[in-house]
DNA sequence: CAGATTCTGGACCGATCAGTCCAGAATAAT
DNA sequence: ATTATTCTGGACTGATCGGTCCAGAATCTG
């Protein structure tokens, strides 16, 4: 009775966020954005709503599957300290490919928007909180088996890796080279092997 | 033999920085940097140039007088240990400030243009680096007086610490709450003490 | 005073912005 | 073939963008 939808609406999201992830929110431009969708623009106002409800629907798509890319390990089951050094790892080959200088797309957006938008807030809140429980799960496992030897909260020390990843991946966007992004890696982790608190 | 410049170029310039910081590059439109420098738009013009000229001078602005605000404990004779824990002290109080979304200049830029823009990097390395530098020598002293027991790489550490408050800095801007930071500053603190490498 | 400079305010520019709308082609099920 | 739906492409909007320019008022020095 009607015409089947023809474009691939999950392929044009993840081609719109990889837009606002490369170029940030406000420089990416609605005929930038058409062009990598590849869609019309009635299609695209049709798909996707307002530039704005793009940008969050593709924020909703990141939380959801590209994070958990990077982080994958630490969503693992019984994950534990060798996960978290995976983690890690994972932050600073992002760091030095060649699309390293896109950094994280959740900070990005906490960066950029996050101040004066009260839905990219709510948004990012709940990523930052997500990766938090799981690190503090996958933190409070490596303290039981002993791969973890800093006996302090795991709470504190969860919001602590959080943050400094997250300064890892900042870090990154000036291309500071290998030496500098494993320096502040292997600080990072030194810090689970702490003993004196 | 001429009229007399009436306007305060250094307090406009100070203005222009404020709306950047805040409200971040591309959003802040020429007509709000008009408004916040009260200046009339030939005035503005002709004063600062284009509106990237103008980002590049209240960059230039911020690393010589403001980061070194937040950094003064660092920039002081003999700066130690003590030093290092006001420094953080001082960002935690940022953080949690009427005006603690706006994060650091420096990382701001860093996130919205340096990935971009070949003259904001450069300008964003200078004052990374300045940072690393002299943390680098605060750090060296901690570790003579015995303030700082961790014997690893005065440099790492300082890369480690530098990553570490910047990444604080980005938290800051969801606004996590008091014991957030705090925890992230007394972990990241904590690698100082740390005796095990 | 005269002459030099700076300031203001607004006209003006072409370009681009995000977003709306529609006519018509294409494609499906009945 | 009919009908319903989707797609395309472009026309169109009003607004705003960053930037240029100029005429005239204001303010200084000599």
């Amino acid at each position: 009775m009607a015409r089947t939808r023809e474009f691939d609406e999950e392929l044009a999201l993840e081609k719109a966020m990889l837009l606002f992830w490369e170029r940030g929110y406000e420089s990416a431009s609605l005929s930038e954005l058409l062009k990598a969708t590849e869609l019309s623009r009635s299609s695209f106002y049709e798909a996707f709503g307002t530039k704005r409800d793009l940008l969050l629907a593709t924020l909703a798509r990141y939380v959801n599957s590209d994070m958990c890319g990077l982080a994958e390990p630490l969503f693992r089951e019984r994950a534990s300290r060798p996960e978290i050094e995976a983690f890690v790892g994972n932050m600073i080959a992002h760091g030095l490919c060649e699309h390293g200088q896109r950094g994280c797309f959740v900070n990005n957006c906490m960066a950029e928007l996050a101040p004066h938008d009260e839905e990219v807030l709510a948004a990012v809140r709940m990523a930052r909180q997500g990766l938090e429980r799981c690190l503090v799960e996958v933190i409070g496992r490596g303290q039981k088996d002993g791969s973890v030897p800093n006996r302090g909260s795991a709470l504190a020390l969860a919001r602590f890796i959080g943050s400094s990843v997250a300064g890892l991946n900042l870090m990154a966007k000036s291309r500071p080279g290998k030496a500098v992004l494993e320096d502040i890696a292997r600080v990072t982790l030194s810090v689970l092997d702490n003993t004196s608190n």
